[in-house]
RNA sequence: GCUCCCAUAGCUUAACGGAUAAAGCAACGGUCUUCUAAACCGUAGAGUGUUGGUUCGAUUCCAACUGGGAGCGCCA
């Protein structure tokens, strides 16, 4: 099933290539940016006059003779300096409705070449509570695993936690010193954060702190019983915490593979990569430099001074014998490579590690994984009011489980307020799912890459682009239903005559090409605002068209647009790991 | 010092090299005897940080600059 755009494109590439030649490359065909203009243009004779030196309307009307359209567009427009534009036709447009409507996936299309695709996601610090600075990584990440596993690629989600390395020395010594097992069981992220902080503290001053510290970590790593347990409980019980979040979040994990799992591998990581000649010892260290095959200003291993350059290695072993997350993140990707076969990996991190993820793609490439595709999808820092970076290690934080409480919270007392009349068990589902959406919403609908002021007002905000708005409209398609009494739509023909008929059907259209542009670009953000436009679009409709009261012909295909409708936003929400709900 | 990221209405953002730069919030004014007013309709509000360049055409690509942020050897 072609999406409308792809029809176009089609068509177009047809007439070009009877047309011009060479043919000037695809793609052709565009939504048009104003709907005034008609649905979609292309621009292709605009390209062709530059190459032929002809006029581009000239041959903007010469393709415009030779297209075959036969009911899928008018006859298109030569517009501006050259431009096509299409409008569908309310016939295609019915027909197309109709075969999506009968259609469980909605014509979004699996691709013909599944992939593997691990998406590296969350992975909060098990010696640290979970706060808002991991909202980004765990929403996103999810949601690109639905979206790929959607589109029929094969998805491993993988929480590569954090729940090895130097701050579990400070955890074990301060633990020693006072930990409690019963607080531990509690609550392990506070207890276990407090007794971080307050060594970290003593450590700036206190030369023994630091000593011991250091000298439990090397107990650990070489495999010391007590330690080697007492950390065992801390990971056990916070895991247990930590699913209590993912439950409340709906996010599910494949695997969780924190940096620990990769412990055994590390000295032979390193021992391979010496051998290879891919890094050599420096300083006491083991690091990998440049190997001089970049031009110097691409070189992630060169940095450049004053004059000239100066090496930037990765480091995969310390002077100390210690290993680095570089190393840990080096045998990752060997181990995702030979276990799961993967053919991409997303890491779904912060912007301020690029620069380590291009030395450790370019590391890996020179290690011979060429054949995985590593995406650093990055995405921007959550700033305080101040507009300085969120940072945990200040104290003020926003907790994640305050952070889910808050949201709903604030969305139980709207209920409250607009539902009085419902019970408190209905309250509570829906304040979860509205709060936990607009929760997710806020952060999903805004491009990943710039940074944004965290607030409540903003996070929770329930008017304009927000999940609750796209949930309504999908209340109200409902609440149609349960009116008509009936859950089965009579078979029908779609007509559509109304502007705001149209207008809709055509935006249900592009379902697919929203769910495929952001899949392919790592944006769900696209779809957010698709699944707001279509919502609007139907909000409109829905003003205009009453659906109940139509004759019947017209009631039933109204229906059918409803339905669409409905399923169409279901599934672009649970693309985004958001619920709906039957009213609110 | 160097590298990377960001800069669009009062605020938060959108715009897949194209047409008169698009929404939401906030402001103002309307619409519930009719499928849920968490809705809809309308008014006002920017020429995209600056300066150049490439292009028939630039918010989008390139260069320089300004402002903010991050990173630059043994934290992750």
């Amino acid at each position: 099933m072609n999406t409308p755009r792809q029809e176009i494109e089609a068509r177009v590439a047809q007439g070009v290539s009877k047309l011009f030649s060479p043919v000037p490359p695809a793609p052709y065909v565009r939504p048009c940016p104003d709907s005034r203009h008609g649905d979609f243009q292309t621009n292709v004779a605009l390209i062709q006059g530059k190459e032929s030196k002809a006029n581009p309307r000239d041959l903007a009307a010469q393709l415009a003779e030779v297209l075959e359209l036969d009911g899928v567009a008018e006859k298109p427009e030569i517009a501006g300096p050259g431009f096509l534009n299409f409008r569908l036709t309310p016939e295609y447009l019915a027909r197309q409705v109709t075969q999506r409507w009968g259609d469980a996936r909605l014509g979004v299309p699996t691709v013909a070449q599944p992939e593997t695709v691990v998406v590296d996601y969350s992975s909060p610090n098990i010696a640290k509570e979970m706060h808002v600075g991991h909202l980004r990584s765990t929403v996103l990440g999810d949601s690109l695993a639905r979206l790929y596993c959607f589109l029929g690629h094969h998805v491993i989600a993988d929480n590569h936690l954090g729940d090895w390395g130097t701050g579990f020395g400070m955890i074990l010594f301060g633990y020693k010193r006072e930990g409690d097992p019963e607080k531990l069981k509690r609550d392990p992220f506070a207890h276990l954060e407090a007794i971080y902080q307050k060594v970290q503290r003593e450590a700036k001053t206190d030369e023994t702190v630091r000593e011991a510290a250091r000298s439990e970590l090397v107990l650990l790593q070489q495999g010391d019983a007590k330690n080697r347990k007492l950390w065992e409980e801390f990971l056990k019980y916070s895991l247990a915490a930590l699913d209590v979040i993912y439950q409340r979040l709906g996010v599910q994990f494949d695997y969780t593979l924190g940096e620990s799992s990769y412990n055994d591998a590390l000295p032979g990581v390193v021992a391979d990569l010496l051998e290879r000649g891919i890094a050599r010892e420096s300083e006491g260290a083991i690091a990998i430099f440049s190997d001089g095959t970049l031009p110097p200003k691409d070189d992630p291993f060169l940095v450049s001074e004053k004059e000239g350059y100066r090496d930037n290695p990765l480091l995969v072993r310390k002077s100390d014998g210690g290993y680095n997350y570089a190393t840990t993140d080096l045998a990752t990707i060997r181990y995702r490579h030979e276990k799961f076969h993967a053919q991409r990996v997303l890491y779904v991190v912060g912007g301020p590690q690029q620069m380590h993820f291009r030395q450790l793609f370019s590391a890996a490439r020179r290690w011979g994984y060429n054949d995985v595709k590593l995406e650093h999808v990055w995405f921007g820092t959550i700033l305080g009011a101040d507009k300085k970076p969120f940072r945990s290690r200040e104290g003020e934080t926003v907790k994640f489980r305050a952070l889910l409480d808050e949201a709903e919270d604030r969305a139980g007392k709207i209920i409250s307020e607009k539902r009085p009349e419902l019970s408190d068990n209905e309250r509570a589902t829906l304040a979860r799912v509205v709060g936990l959406g607009a929760l997710k919403y806020a952060d999903l609908a805004q491009n990943r890459n710039i940074d944004y002021v965290f607030s409540w007002e903003k996070l929770l905000a329930f008017d304009g682009n927000t999940a609750p708005y796209l949930q309504n409209a999908y209340v109200r398609i409902r609440a149609i239903f349960r009116k008509a009494g009936l859950e089965k739509i009579p078979e029908a023909s779609v007509q559509l005559t109304e502007p705001a008929e149209l207008a809709l059907s055509r935006k249900l259209l592009d379902f697919a090409d929203s769910v495929l542009m952001a899949a392919e670009e790592y944006r769900p953000h696209y779809l957010c605002l698709y699944l707001f436009e279509l919502a609007t679009l139907f909000h409109k409709f829905y003003e205009a068209c009453p659906v109940i009261q139509a004759e019947e012909a017209t009631r039933n295909s109204r229906l059918i647009l409803c339905d669409l409708t409905a399923r169409t936003l279901r599934q672009g929400l649970n693309l985004l790991g958001i619920d709906v709900v039957e009213q609110m």
